[in-house]
DNA sequence: GCAAAAGTGTTCCCGATACACCCATGC
DNA sequence: GCATGGGTGTATCGGGAACACTTTTGC
């Protein structure tokens, strides 16, 4: 290994939020105060401090630039364009953070003039490769839901199955069938239907569900830890040719290793 | 943003190499010539400079340590635990690589006394995070089999089906099906059979494959780009609370962003 | 009573799996 | 001719997906 002397690249971290405000996928922006990229948009985030790890930089910066605090949190790439940032060599780590809607607080802190909800699918340009940085973040999140208890975590502790069925339609813009929805919900054993029900216009009141943990809190306020591991390096260019790799026999293998343990820390 | 002249931690890459000797898995260690941990064990690997990618790091440290150019590697996972190098504050992030096994070059380098093949399944302890580092390694490479042409990457560029099946086994150290393992390969459009056999022994001579490609040399000395970016945290820790997500009528939708393309480049 | 959302089962299809025998060669 | 690995097909099973009607409430 070199010496500690020669010279470093920096790293910050970049947190992309997101929530669903009418129906739409958002995601929080704050309006750059200083240079470079004064008063363009930009993800929350900055530099890690030697003595934090990068989740706790993530939950930093958060909290510093909007006031969040509580949020499902979760490392998903790692950015180091060697030009990505005009002043200095900087290596980002980007974090996904959701929140529920009802959570929405938005204050400008240090850094930033101006912090709002943005429609994910209307994004101006960002400042530095931010745009890329979200079009990852977004990636990961699709390709999470099949974590079933990570889309729950758009809505409040208590749910109802079609509020649910809702978030998967908006986030994939699609359809979804609503007895297919609803047999898996009962296929897993995330959720519970809890003995409240929900009435909410001329129509039957629905059931309010839950998911089953022994502690409800922790699941609120959880701030998912991944013990500082990511994995899957991906690639966002739009070729389309993946194969599915030979499974036959050992499916279950590589399913058991595939099928990563996502873990939650209060 | 912070301004730039805080402590910043510093950034190294350390990289698994993998390949198959003897029918075992191996991965390339290199005893250490310095403190700390001088003496023992540990991955290639070494600082990021300012003016580099993670991966021409990657591949340079592999490079001054093992004197190995061409290879299969891909970033899996960012490592950034506080007091994981007693030295100073020093996030890494980690590669593996595949080599063919005919390429075995074993050569030490400047900073290593010593760098040799050890069978993956039975590694002493290693300097620093290392044998954390090396499970998620594994764990990345289980699931990235499913990315059919990756196992082919421990082969020459032509081999048989019985060679590429071994890889399988090897890897899974698990049985695999032979009938049903042809019909996958011939339900990819990843391989194709060349118009040469390979004898062999007092037997049939087996027909070899290649990977279908419009340029082999490109294949052969691939390095995996990925854009710089990574995905998908991971737990190393044994909690077996993963379920599956919902994915009636969005299956596909899910399915074209999960399955990460893998991009070569020369 | 009627509008509006909640709730509920069955069938079909495809991909994954299990499983056994003949073929070509070297000696 | 026989030992050795190469090469081939079929039947079953399970999960994903498509699909329509009854129930309960508010007005």
């Amino acid at each position: 290994m070199a010496t500690y002397k020669y010279p470093r690249p920096a790293t910050t971290v970049d947190i992309i939020v997101f929530t669903i405000r009418q129906n739409r996928l958002h995601i929080l922006l704050i309006n750059r105060g200083i240079e470079p990229f004064k008063g363009v948009l930009a993800l929350p985030g900055g530099f890690v401090n030697t003595s934090e790890t990068l989740f706790a930089a993530a939950q930093r910066e958060l909290k510093e630039e909007t006031h969040l605090s509580d949020f499902h949190l979760k490392m998903f790439g790692i950015f180091d364009d060697i030009e990505r940032d005009p002043r200095d060599r900087v290596l980002s780590v980007g974090f996904y953070a959701i929140i529920p809607s009802h959570d929405i607080i938005v204050e400008a802190g240090t850094d930033a003039e101006n912090v709002d909800w943005y429609v994910y699918e209307d994004l101006p340009a960002l400042a530095f490769d931010h745009n890329k940085i979200v079009d990852l973040a977004f990636k990961t999140l699709i390709s999470d839901l099949e974590n079933s208890s990570l889309p729950s975590k758009f809505l409040e502790t208590e749910f109802t199955l079609a509020e649910f069925q809702k978030v998967y339609e908006i986030i994939l813009t699609k359809e979804v069938d609503k007895r297919n929805f609803r047999k898996w919900i009962n296929s897993t054993d995330y959720f519970v239907k809890t003995d409240k029900l929900k009435s909410g216009g001329q129509h039957r009141p629905a059931a309010l569900y839950k998911i089953k943990s022994s502690d409800d809190e922790t699941i609120k306020n959880s701030v998912q830890s991944t013990q500082n591991e990511m994995s899957q390096i991906t690639d966002t260019s739009s070729e389309t040719d993946y194969q599915q790799g030979y499974q036959s026999g050992f499916q279950q293998a590589l399913k058991n290793v595939t099928n990563f343990v996502n873990k939650t820390q209060p």
